[in-house]
DNA sequence: ATCCCGAGGG
DNA sequence: CCCTCTGGAT
């Protein structure tokens, strides 16, 4: 199944732009409910404004609020970002832990965002359980739990830790190109064969083909 | 209308 | 468990 994916997605790694792990951290507690195309927009100010967790951590709430009104949820997360830089500097010396125990202790990191930052920021192995790997793990029938720390003890025993990262990849991949929430394109699924929830959508190829998206929506 | 790789609070 | 926070794209 994740061979399958791994040669469908061959490029499967968060679309969000970062140079260092303090970005990455930031970017993506950002990015939540919003296109990876928006932060990537707004990201290059932030960075140039205050590229250290000590510089963010000083940073007029105001400014911080105007540069990432685009992004939704604008005054949360400026208080998320404005408390995790403090919490960097004051806790951590200023810089961005790779424990999982660590990072969530962090205002606005959950444990979705933690796993994000140890597989993409520090190449440990990680579970990422978002929307998509939650849905396509029951749809895989790999689980039918809902709780995404149950999913990712219930998927970890299944997959070497070596996996772990890659894997959520390439589902998140597949979730957002292809096994789509409400309408998942089961005619132009590469896995379809192994999939007990095929026929969740359409089965037609041509019709599936419709709904394929070629990179994350917008 | 519905969706975007959520987290925190009640 | 539920609710809220938010704007842009399709």
């Amino acid at each position: 199944m994740d061979r399958i994916l791994a040669e469908t997605y061959p490029d499967a790694a968060t679309e969000l732009d970062f140079t260092n792990p303090f970005e990455c951290l930031v970017v993506t507690v950002v990015s939540a409910q919003t296109t990876d195309r928006r932060v990537n927009a707004a990201s290059p100010a932030l960075f140039a404004a205050y590229p250290t967790p000590e510089a963010m951590a000083a940073a007029p709430r105001e400014h911080m609020e105007q540069l990432l009104g685009p992004l939704g949820f604008f005054r949360q997360k400026t208080e998320s970002l404005l408390k995790l830089s403090q919490a960097l500097v004051e806790r951590f010396d200023g810089q961005v832990p790779s424990r999982l125990e660590d990072l969530v202790t962090l205002p606005g990191v959950g444990r979705k965002t933690a796993n994000v930052v140890r597989g993409e920021a520090f190449g440990l192995p990680g579970i990422t359980v978002d929307t998509h790997f939650g849905r396509l793990a029951r749809r895989f029938g790999w689980t039918e739990e809902t709780d995404p720390v149950k999913v990712e003890h219930a998927v970890g025993a299944l997959f070497p830790k070596r996996d772990w990262t890659p894997l959520s990849q390439h589902l998140i991949w597949h979730g957002r190109r292809r096994c789509h929430a409400k309408k998942p394109a089961c005619g132009a699924c590469p896995v379809a064969r192994l999939c007990p929830s095929y026929g969740t959508g359409p089965t037609d190829p041509v019709e599936a083909e419709k709904l394929v998206t070629t990179q994350g929506p917008a």
